[in-house]
Formats: structure tokens, sequence, C-alpha cells
DNA sequence: CATTACCTTAAGATTACCTTAAGATAATAG
DNA sequence: CTATTATCTTAAGGTAATCTTAAGGTAATG
């Protein structure tokens, strides 16, 4: 779990930073608000934590600017403004969590654990007659167990965790690649097709379907 | 959205229910554990505000035992037990926020916008009977799917984002073609012609009209 | 009635994607 | 540590969908 932590005061960011990494994640850190947008934008982080007043872009409309493009990484602010009113304004501002300072730490991993309580993800997903069982990291359709090399099981497990949802090439990129910059690769094709093929899908038929000029949906 | 109260100072509770009823929420209250306990094995609720101390079963046992079989439904403690200790415990306990009375009915309602956030209500833009489904990126007119090409559909999605505004030619040019300085071309003409082809509209028929010498406007 | 803007169609150009194969890299076994 | 194998990536040719241009027709405007 990789957590990004947004805070210019130097202290606050070593007791924080310390204190999560030994709780065992991963921690990156800035002190402005302008690195950190810039750093959301290249990576994904599993959580954001949010001081308020910061140099460059102040956390509030960092926090807005996130959450632009990204509505689901969970942004908690972490600041010494304790009114009602910056509360609300904050939690408006598209942040799932408005901790006070001075906090407790121990509350404060209570806080970041909620939202990391439900990712357990089922094990067994489904794509009409296909089934990915993510625990054995097996693949079957039509009950037919079908071998699929690592990159083939996870772009297929990203299109189907995403049913429904059309999935760009970008990212798809960024998700199963970790390419996090415009890129000009054809991979994805020819892993697209080496999952087709496995799972006798004709382009026509619509489990896995091509949106032209942008990638890829799965549906049932 | 429907809400289960579970509060046994009858005050609050008529202060409650009122309050979030009147920002649309389906109140369902009781007011001891056992009941309340016995109704979130009943129906499902699509989030439940605790007390803590209640009559027969406190809240804390009963968040633990509503978890027991439904670990995703959000659990929000309202509470007068203030402590940092309590405030763990309740969060271990499987809470997904832990609000400290007194507290500013404002905050309260933000606070449960976020779990309800993400619930997405697929974003579905529409004009007249023609729906736009942004993430599945298909288009319905009278619920039959039509198949656009990427140009029309931004085209469309463009004019429809801004329905009720004229969209001049310049407007459009810049974007869906980001060809920004004044460019002597007609293919927004050919566009415009197959999407309104596709979708059966005709030119009098006033979901897309053309504003001559100017460009076009939808409108339902 | 002349002019202008827009509609419509079709053909050529372009782009995006599919497919295959070969070279590069990583994993595994001898 | 090297050989072998599996997997990943790059590259390139083919194909089909899509885009753009162009040109003739039609409706609106003054």
């Amino acid at each position: 779990m990789h957590i990004l932590i947004v805070e210019d005061e130097a202290g606050i960011v070593q007791f924080l930073k310390q204190g999560l990494e030994e709780e065992g994640y991963e921690i990156t850190t800035t002190s402005d608000g302008l690195a950190g947008f810039e750093l959301t934008q290249k990576q994904k982080f599993d959580l954001i934590l949010l001081d308020w007043m910061l140099p460059k872009i102040n956390g509030l409309d960092l926090c807005k600017a996130i959450r632009i493009k990204d509505t689901t990484t969970p942004i908690l602010f972490l600041t010494a403004k304790d009114t009602v009113l910056e509360t609300i304004e904050g939690l408006k501002a598209g942040a799932n969590d408005y901790i006070k300072k001075p906090f407790s730490f121990e509350e404060l991993i209570e806080r970041i654990k909620i939202h990391f309580r439900n990712q357990n993800t089922p094990e067994i997903l489904t794509l009409g007659t296909i089934k990915i069982n993510l625990a054995q990291h097996t693949v079957c359709t039509n009950g037919i167990e079908v071998s699929l090399t690592q990159r083939e099981f996870d772009l297929l497990t990203y299109l189907v965790k995403n049913k429904g949802n059309v999935c760009t090439r970008n990212q798809i990129l960024q998700a199963v690649w970790q390419i996090n910059f415009e890129y000009d690769t054809s991979v994805i094709d020819v892993f697209m097709n080496a999952i087709r093929k496995k799972l006798n899908l004709k382009i026509e038929e619509d489990y896995i379907k091509t949106i032209r000029g942008i990638g890829y949906i799965a549906n049932d």
C-alpha cells in the first residue's frame, strides 16, 4: 500500500513517514502542492494525506484538482484548520476524511485502515462464461482451464475488474504495465490478440470489444 | 438511499430524521441495539448511524455483529464518547467514521455523502430520447443502441454537454478537432450529417438545430 | 435572383488495429 | 554458471474502419 504525504512541515513529515513505514506502508512525501499534483498525475497512490496550507497550490485546490480525473483514491486532510466550515469545505472538495491537528497517531492509522478494509476483491471474477480465479491464478472458459501468461492474466483481470467501463489504452498501460506517460507502443494489441485467441473470442463476439480510438471494454 | 438510525434519545432521533429526510434520504429508526441488529439482518440499508450507548446491545457490539456478515455497508458512529481510545475502539469494530457529539449537522451530511459519492451512477448525458453513456462509450436513441465513430461520438457529446447553448463552428473545431485557428473546412457538416442520419434526426426536428452563419445548438 | 451557407454523397487518404514473427529479456533447470 | 525455455517487447505488413476532401445540390437570406 503506497501512501502519498503532501505536507510542508518537516517535523510532521518525518513523524508521519516513520510511523506509517513502521506500519508497513510505502511512503512518498512532497512538501508543495504543485509537486504533489504532478506526482498524482504520474502515478497511482492507494491513499493521499493532505495538509491544507501548502506552498504553490494549497491542499484544498490540490484535492479538487486530483478529483477531476480521479474520484476514487482516498484523500485524507490532516490540518490545523479546525472549524466546522473548513471541515465541510474540505469534505466538499472531495476528501474522504478530515482529521484535525493535533491528532492521535493511533486514530490516524485506524482512519487510514478504513479505506483499505474492503479492498479484498472477490476471489473469482467472471466475464460471461469466463471465470478468473485470482487466488489460484487460473482462468477457465466453459469449465476448461486456459493457461495465460502473467501479462495476459493481468490484462484480462484489469478489463474484467472494470467490466462495463471503457478502459483507455493509457489506463491499461498504467495499470498493467506501470507506464505512466504517453507512450507509443503496440504491446496491448499483441496481448489482446493472445487473449482472444486463447479464450476463443471472435472480435465480433462481444465479451471484449475494441473501442476504436479509445481502448477496450469487457462486458457479459 | 435508505439510512438506518439506531439511537435512543428521542430528541436526537427526531432531529436527525427530519434533517436527513429533508436531504432526500429514506429513514428508518430504532431505539435499541437488538432491534437494530434484527433490522440489519432482515433488510439492506445503504448506511447506518449508530449511537454507542444503547439499550440491550450497545453500539460497539452491534457494529461488530453487523460486520460479521456485512463488511461493506457504511457504519457511522455518532456518540458522546469522545476520547481517542473510544474512537479507536469504534473504528476497530468496523465503523467507517466516528463523529463526536455535539456535531454539526452540515458536517454530518457531508460525512454521509462521502459514502454515496462513488456509488457511481453511470454518467449519462441525455438529449431528448437520446442517451449517451460516457463510461460505456455508447449511444442509445429510444433504447436502441446506435454505433457512432469516435469523431461522431465526440461531436455529439460536445453539443449535448453544451445543451441549450449555441456552439460556434470554431468552438466545435477547437473542442473536437483541436484546430485552433480560423480554418475553412466542411468536416463538421459531414459529421453532423452522419449523426443526424444515425440518430434519425430530421433537420426540422429540433434536438440539434443548425444556426445558420454561427453553428449548432442541442436542445431537448 | 444572386449569393451564401449548409447538406449530402462518394472516393481517396489516413489512421488504428490485428496479426505474425523475430529479437530481447527473464525465469528455470541442468 | 551456462543452457534452455518461457515470456515479453518490438517491429512491420496487412486490413478494415474512419476521417477528410471535394464537388454538386439545396435551402435560406437579403
